[in-house]
DNA sequence: GCAGACCTTCGTGCAC
DNA sequence: GTGCACGAGGGTCTGC
């Protein structure tokens, strides 16, 4: 809902900017970024505060009234999202887009970065390993075509994306098949999509009626890829499928703020591939999780219905069953591999963490092993699986020769490069590694020079380096000595000569 | 105009 | 090991 100048008036700016962001997310949970914070306002800080248990309090307005706030530090985002999620709700996370030091004395630039929902998320904590976490977008057919829809489905953590179109009678066969977390319909139709189902196991986010106008997807469609019309993917003669697989494309990119390189194809998807389960039958056959435990994994979610392709699976199991070597070092080589397919989502979104960097490349490094095997393998079925795949050599190498083996868990945390890779970043090193080695020499040289045997050079991060006497050797501390903190049976003290290596030793780190 | 207080949660340092 | 105090970084308000 458009806020009015009247309703404006009086606020602060910060409350204005918070206000103006807000009316472009008005049916999500706007996180707010205030320095080291995420803080919501209003009925969002109300909402916040009762799913995640913490404290509403108000922030002053102006001479508006005061407006409730509930917040939490950035730090704890990993642990608070999760739950605001997982309780149906978006959450669009709001970003300071400048420093405060840029901003000349006014409130800093702020925008929405991303909007996370049940159907679209890159963080490890909403994403199960085992399973893709799919965003669908259903189009009801109009005049000829009232009993057909168009499907389609995206992945947004590996960018696989699918479309198909079927009768409206089997929307709940496709629902039960791909089983998304989140379905994007046009606002007008969502009476008839609970019409067709029999339950609504996902968060249905309702769009506008453009979003679902053929021009706008069609376009939307080529400018993504790239193309002059969908033939390439073999999808250009599904009309009614083209509008869904344009709206679940247009609203990934909105919710990612068009960060979606690596969705690079869209693949016509046949429900008559495969045969369609209900929850029941997979639950009861254990095909996904035992019955017993809900821990052992099951693979045949998805039955195939051509002869030709389960024939090629038969033969590939076959292989194997006749072939226990090759079965047992494959199985050996695959445990130790991770999911390449989300780790290259993350790199080409910009949100992969050093480890991803690493586990990326660690199946890398293994897949000539696996190319090895399958190309050994005495069947068609598996040789073909080789020809298609390529070690990535190029990729591999670079990641060895720039990342070190054991990186820290954030980028900020620093000693991510390798020593050699940049010779500033050397550089650097040095300085900050020589500056402290000579604040290591100074504990022996002051307490030599002292006369002072427990004397101590220590670092937190309130006081920075000082030097600790205690209370005993009082009346031995020197005149240049410059007293900082007093504890209970001692007192620390700083140098000029101890704050100038301080000063080139931070600043050396922070440039690292 | 300036300094200090305030406001959410959480990690850290310190005292005991 | 436990409990307390503080600071993180924004923006705003209050008091001098």
């Amino acid at each position: 809902m458009a806020q009015s100048s009247t309703q404006q008036r009086g606020r602060t700016p910060l409350m204005r900017q918070y206000y103006k962001i807000k009316e472009r997310h008005p049916k999500a949970i706007l996180l707010f970024r205030m320095g080291d914070f995420y803080e919501s306002f209003d009925d969002d800080a109300k909402t916040v505060s009762r799913l995640l248990g913490i404290t509403l309090t108000e922030r002053n307005n102006g001479d508006a009234d005061d407006v409730p706030m509930a917040g939490f530090p950035h730090h704890a985002i990993d642990s608070h999202l999760p739950k605001l999620i997982r309780s149906g709700l978006r959450v669009a996370i709001c970003e300071q887009t400048e420093d405060a030091d840029e901003s000349s004395g006014k409130v800093v630039n702020r925008d929405v970065v991303e909007v996370v929902t049940p159907g679209v998320s890159f963080h490890d904590q909403l994403l199960n390993p085992k399973q893709s976490n799919f965003l669908a977008a259903i189009h009801f057919g109009t005049g000829r075509d009232k009993d057909r829809i168009g499907f389609s489905f995206i992945d947004a953590t590996t960018g696989e994306f699918s479309v198909t179109e079927a009768g409206i009678d089997q929307i709940q066969d496709l629902i039960q098949t791909v089983a998304p977390s989140e379905v994007i319909v046009d606002k007008r139709r969502t009476d008839r999509l609970q019409q067709h189902l029999r339950e609504i196991p996902f968060t249905v986010t309702e769009q506008e009626d453009w979003v679902f106008k053929y021009d706008f997807a069609y376009q939307t469609l080529l400018e993504h890829f790239e193309t002059h019309s969908l033939k390439g993917f073999g999808v250009d003669d599904m009309d009614l499928g083209v509008v869904a697989a344009g709206a679940a494309l247009y609203y990934l990119g909105e919710t990612q703020k068009g960060k979606v390189p690596h969705v690079r194809k869209i693949k016509r998807y046949s429900k008559d591939e495969h045969i369609a389960l209900d929850p029941e039958t997979k639950r009861n056959l254990e095909l996904v999780q035992s019955i017993q435990d809900d821990g052992h994994e099951g693979t045949l979610v998805r039955p195939l219905r051509e002869v030709d392709r389960i024939q090629h699976r038969l033969d590939a199991v076959e292989a194997f069953v006749d072939d226990r070597e090759l079965r047992t070092n494959l199985r050996e080589e695959l445990g130790r591999m991770g999911d390449l397919e989300r780790l290259a989502g993350k790199v080409a979104t910009g949100r992969a963490s050093p480890g991803d960097l690493i586990d990326i490349k660690h199946p890398l490094h293994r897949l000539p092993e696996v190319l090895t095997l399958l190309g050994d393998a005495d069947t068609d079925a598996l040789s073909i699986i080789e020809e298609k795949l390529s070690a990535c050599p190029d990729i591999v190498d670079q990641i060895q020769s720039a990342l070190v083996d054991d990186p820290p868990a954030k980028i900020s945390e620093g000693g991510l490069i390798r020593d050699g890779y940049s010779e500033e970043l050397d550089e650097l090193r040095t300085i900050a590694q020589e500056g402290k080695d000579w604040v290591a020499n100074l504990e022996t040289e002051e307490s030599e020079r002292t006369n002072i045997p427990s004397l101590k050079v220590g670092f937190n991060k309130v006081f920075g380096y000082y030097i600790e006497v205690t209370d005993t050797h009082a009346e031995k501390v020197p005149d240049d000595y410059i007293r900082k903190q007093t504890l209970v049976d001692s007192e620390r003290y700083v140098t000029p000569e101890l704050k100038e290596m301080e000063e080139k030793i931070l600043t050396a780190e922070e440039k690292i």
